[in-house]
DNA sequence: GTCTATACTTGGATAGAC
DNA sequence: GTCTATCCAAGTATAGAC
């Protein structure tokens, strides 16, 4: 894009590439916070990876902070339809840590989290953004809340451990297990650590007394 | 300090306050950290903090990264003193929980986990700061590695979950949860899953048939 | 050892040409 | 809608006065 041609490129309606670069900014600010974290996501950083000029950052998005969190919603609108598709699949406690070690790879991959992560830390640099960015990670607290209510009527723990404590702390764990995978550029610790929540799952399934697989009781066949 | 005098104040030896500015500079670097997250801490930001000039971070410590790591390298000493005096009075899985929830507290109001937070999400955007904050964290997860080791040892939970694997995990969810409470300001979200992970750790012990606060088998007398 | 002053660089943001 | 040019603020780092 961007030094494609004079006027309009062959095959493009007269909207322009309006849209394209729009959504090249995002990509470029979700690849910049990834590679380069919130401290070196700047306009010319992210106008150089969507390959095109620094000053259309302000025109489309009027500031740098707001087309960082129009990549965080972004990445947020791809993550929900993912994950709720992986979920929906997901039957039992085993199942579902076998989605969300899925997942976590192709999060991991794909800068997602990282730019959740980096969102977060640079929220304190600027002012006003706190809110914004809590805001939208809200969403997924609620998704990990109904997620984890579902799965966890089904066994002894509903009794215990609230669903929303227990999502707080899935997002917590999944975030600080970006952040370590990261940072020494290894994730093999993050992998065993799901393995062995897996067995974890298996375990608690057993004594809750209903077999992997087969449908809970709030299931409507 | 800084404009104090002069020459020597009355009562400091010859040294000069050169330490006293350094210490200056390290808690700036840490309260920058904390309040304005790894953006925000820029030399003329700590040395305000300090009370100093903003050319004596360079004089002292070379580069703003550098001041950084010792910041890093300050918190990362005081913190494993304290982590180690509450650990040792710790009995039982149950102890352990009620002292992490108690130091845990601690960090939040002190900042000491924001500054890992902020420097492992701002290692991304200064070349070779990855290495070295990872090299400093290492003594962490050695810790709870050993800890949870002990502890572990006690219950049926060994058998599958290896104390490193535990480790990590506990540290990733301690990062996850500063994160998420100084995004949002609130810290109760934390608070209750550190009930419910006493709940949790008293049911363990239960079933492992150690009760609370009885000395272990390895236990020496 | 500390401070002031300054050179240099980078980044946010705007104006105007095309 | 996009690009070039430019202004201005902030940051790193250094030199030299005190």
């Amino acid at each position: 894009m961007a030094k494609s041609g004079t006027k309009a490129a062959v095959g493009r309606p007269e909207s322009g590439g309006a849209q394209e670069t729009r959504d090249a900014l995002i990509s470029g600010a979700i690849g910049a916070l990834k590679e380069e974290g919130f401290a070196g996501a700047s306009a010319r950083e992210i106008a150089r990876r969507a390959g095109c000029n620094q000053g259309l950052v302000f025109y489309h998005f009027g500031s740098v902070t707001n087309l960082l969190l129009a990549a965080l919603d972004e990445v947020s609108a791809v993550r929900q339809v993912h994950y709720q598709a992986l979920v929906d699949r997901a039957r039992g406690l085993g199942e579902l840590v076998d989605a969300a070690e899925e997942v976590f790879e192709e999060d991991l991959d794909a800068g997602h989290i990282a730019v959740l992560a980096e969102m977060i830390a640079g929220a304190s640099a600027t002012p006003g953004l706190a809110p914004e960015v809590a805001a939208r990670i809200a969403p997924w607290r609620q998704f990990a809340s109904d997620t984890l209510g579902g799965v966890l009527s089904e066994t002894p723990l509903a009794t215990i451990v609230e669903a929303d404590v227990a999502a707080h702390a899935v997002v917590a764990l999944y975030l600080g297990l970006e952040m370590l995978a990261h940072l020494d550029g290894d994730r093999t610790a993050a992998m065993a650590l799901f393995a062995r929540a897996r067995q974890l799952a298996v375990l608690v399934q057993a004594l809750s007394g209903s077999p992997e697989g087969e449908p809970g009781p709030e299931e409507k066949p």
